[in-house]
DNA sequence: TTGTATGCGTTATCAA
DNA sequence: TTGATAACGCATACAA
């Protein structure tokens, strides 16, 4: 059987409050009853019972992280996970316990959430969309149910989140590359409706200008969809329309269709860089330089922002910005 | 306020006890009281109280997924989000939830175990480990908490457990090698202890010698640790003694290593497989080709296994074996 | 500083 | 077939 307060409470000789006391770390309570119920609980090995606590405060210390039903790199693409591990770290030390769950059809969303909602199972959600701009956002807003969302969104009041500067990140990954005596640099994303792409697009821009070098249209793709595919495709696109001395990419799986291209056709002089820095990067021939975005962190703030709220630790922020960290390999070279 | 069965009880003009048995489909009730309570209960938009329920029934349909602490490859390797993905799939479906965290240091790891098992917070555990023969699972057997292993334990024995059939899937795989007309294959492995490591050589072995061929201790390599830099080694190792026209390894990451050597030494006619099957493999160059382990399946099965024993369904099973598919790409050629 | 009693939202037992 | 009520394990308002 289950050891409970009140077998704790008979063992020490108290009432079961003074144990719920005890417990919840009363000050007003005497050093030396404290001494015997914890003496108490060592000895029965008495665990409370997080559901019971749940039902009296109601409160469960349980977050719910909402991963992207199918984002086409949620396999490929190492975030999720670094994320969720970032997310763990905090959530653990604060005695938090995470769920997760993949989102659904569009159409039952709300119902959906509703079940972790109404349902009084989770204290907070914390959202990993690829998604940005996302009616779940709204929803949760609507009804004020407390929630992070790693990205940052567009309606910005009241919401938490958590992001890297894009537009920085973008910007000193172009400047670095300017010092190093590029003036021809090219520009391949995906998805230009998304936030994240928008900004590293404008980054781009803004170092160019910067530095007094001209935008080109004929230098910059926007693709579908971050795939390797398609960044040779874009590659294959801008060499034929001009001869850049560097590409940038806003995700590594799109770098690496770059550099097949630029084996392929044995191009050697061409600065290749991606974002993300995810693991097979640093395998790459040559090495794949890559802009890590920090996912753990991502997460860590992220768990930080939400809990921190929970908990109604006053003077806390309501977003974070992450910075990212340019990593040089071989495939940056100098001009 | 939140709406709980005492307003669905008024609204209905029943009883909560009535309202609880509707909920749970009880067949000694009146259709006609049913439909009202049912009524009252779209009407209110009443969700019954996850947390008040576990508490009242002692379980709390919450599964936990562990995931090992620093598997080297967590990150890199999609098994663990697809088969998290699996697992969801088959909970979601029997109304269960999924809490995960990341494995702690060995020393406190029962201490940890206890917070969520003496907490009644899960009703049962999934164990996503790397490492085998994990002293977890004895321990978990021991107080008899229900889980599950993805990865065949090697104490069977009242564990549950999904796993591929390791042999098999080599077996098959080199059979298909020799098949195509090769006759000297060699082998490239790491973590020699593991069980799936062991596996996958006796397959190896088993096919070659049921073939007539005999097994060359120059073509066997194992290394340390599933990365690409290791199967870089492992290939020039190899190459070094002999001259294999096929090069099976037990990992993807190993076979993009051996593909970096077969490339650099501009080698084309030797064929390279690989497992797991990971997103990047498709655009390796050549594409490798690879065993595909069906993770999301294995998810799947694992939850299956351990939400039938948690609702007690009769005939079930105590373990699934998940079929294995070899994806052909350009990096396969025939002899 | 500690104890008593009540409630949190359900389910289950016992009556009716 | 339904209703009243006692658990479930803990927290807390109120008393002492």
């Amino acid at each position: 059987m289950k050891v409970t307060i009140k077998d704790v409470a008979r063992e020490a000789n108290v009432a079961t409050s003074t144990v719920s006391r005890v417990l919840s770390n009363s000050h007003k309570i005497s050093d030396k009853t404290k001494e015997r119920v914890n003496e108490a609980i060592k000895k029965l090995n008495y665990t409370p019972n997080i559901i019971a606590r749940g039902l009296a405060n109601s409160k469960t210390r349980i977050l719910a992280v909402i991963l992207p039903k199918e984002a086409e790199d949620i396999f490929s693409n190492p975030f999720f996970v670094q994320a969720m591990k970032g997310i763990s770290i905090y959530a653990q030390k604060e005695n938090y316990y995470i769920m997760y769950a993949f989102k659904q059809e569009e159409k039952d969303d709300k119902e959906w959430f509703n079940k972790f909602i109404d349902s009084n199972l989770v204290d907070g959600i914390c959202l990993l969309n690829s998604k940005e701009n996302d009616d779940t956002i709204k929803y949760l807003n609507d009804i004020e149910f407390p929630f992070v969302v790693i990205g940052r969104p567009d309606e910005i009041n009241n919401v938490l989140w958590v992001d890297n500067d894009n537009v920085k990140a973008m910007y000193d990954l172009v400047q670095t590359l300017i010092d190093y005596g590029h003036q021809n640099i090219a520009f391949i994303g995906a998805k230009s409706n998304l936030n994240v792409s928008k900004d590293r697009l404008r980054g781009y821009k803004q170092a160019l200008l910067g530095n007094g070098i001209e935008v080109k249209g004929d230098l910059v793709y926007e693709a579908e969809e971050f795939t390797q595919s398609n960044g040779s495709f874009a590659a294959d696109r801008i060499l034929s329309q001009n001869k850049p001395t560097a590409i940038v990419a806003t995700d590594d799986l799109l770098a690496f269709g770059v550099q097949e291209v630029l084996n392929k056709l044995e191009i050697k002089d061409i600065s290749v860089v991606g974002f993300n820095n995810i693991p097979m990067s640093e395998y790459q021939n040559p090495s794949l330089s890559s802009v890590d975005i920090n996912s753990e962190k991502l997460g860590f703030y992220a768990s930080k922002l939400i809990i921190d709220k929970l908990e109604e630790k006053g003077n806390s922020q309501n977003s974070y910005i992450i910075e990212t960290k340019l990593i040089e390999r071989d495939s940056i070279k100098k001009v």
